[in-house]
DNA sequence: GTCTATAGCTAGATAGAC
DNA sequence: GTCTATCTAGCTATAGAC
């Protein structure tokens, strides 16, 4: 046995960050490895059932990552809800590169990805709902409208980095987030 | 010379659906010649430059369409500036088939996409806010919260598409579009 | 203008050496 | 565990008959 020439963690970056940018399809397992730095044999060696299986592996590396540094911001109840939405929003901001950068949800959810990754993606968007719809229970909304508000919230993070990365302008991406956070200082 | 088995209005729109349900990259030309209701070399002697050709028809051809019936009716002064927005949200909610299709701009949108149709579909989206900038004004906002307001509809649009077809539920794209009405009914 | 047939290539995926 | 070399299937694109 070899010793590992790419770690785990920095395997799954490099993955993640070539599907994020190719989408599911657009991303050849050439580029997928090269991203990866290994050769397309050896990521078979590491996902046995190839390009489907780094696709799971990489929105579960996501989702993993939004459970253990999004979610619990939201929930920390040492902070009030409104610094909770703040830093939370903060890291969103951080995690699509102010803008720049588009989310691996988006970038996997076109027909051929929908089909492999659909519950997933459909799993992690009611996650993050259910999160920030809980954060809205805290800032004292009813049930119904705290869920309105998340979904919104959801919505105008994915349709801003839609026009965002459209149109080169990321701008975009930030004023609506500020805007965000405006409409919970009423 | 054969008559033409296809007229091109039926040809693009064929054609349309196919990219925008897988996207460019996922999008076959035998998956397109079959929705096109032609075979392969046939699309070529009508698009000489292949799926390139065929993806900035496609984009040529929504541009048409939103030009003669989305814009159109948001600048037709003989109706208020509310009634103008309700029709035009009228011919969005049709255009997306209620939230259950998404929006060629963003299938053709990734990457790959982006380097051949990027300055289309910045442009489309340009159009777009311009339109929705221009009926805000007559709404009596200045050109600043105009700007805002119509940037906003745009990303509740596809952020709501977004969510809407990767959560399979329509309500949400629905429920946007009530908000946005709601939202000039003050 | 449309078609069948096929070229030329690259995709995803494997075999087997080290 | 990683690699080079290779397989097969599908891709974009073209040639040429009708």
């Amino acid at each position: 046995m070899r010793p590992v020439k790419v770690q785990d963690r920095q395997l799954i970056e490099g993955l993640f960050k070539v599907f994020r940018e190719k989408g599911y399809e657009g991303a050849s397992l050439n580029e997928l490895a090269e991203g990866a730095g290994l050769k397309k044999a050896s990521l078979y060696h590491r996902f046995p059932d190839g390009k489907k299986e780094i696709g799971l592996a990489v929105l579960s590396h996501s989702s993993e990552w939004l459970k253990n540094n999004l979610y619990p911001v939201l929930e920390n109840k040492k902070i009030s809800a409104k610094e909770r939405l703040d830093k939370g929003l903060d890291i969103i901001t951080e995690m699509y590169d102010e803008g720049n950068e588009t989310c691996i949800l988006r970038a996997l959810s076109m027909e051929s990805g929908m089909q492999i990754f659909g519950e997933e993606i459909k799993a992690e968007m009611t996650r993050w709902i259910m999160h920030f719809a809980k954060l809205g229970l805290d800032f004292g909304f009813n049930e119904q409208e705290a869920m309105a508000r998340a979904k919104e919230i959801l919505i105008k993070v994915q349709g801003s980095l839609v026009v965002a990365n459209a149109m080169s302008d990321n701008s975009v991406f930030l004023s609506t987030l500020d805007e965000i956070r405006t409409l919970y200082n009423k």
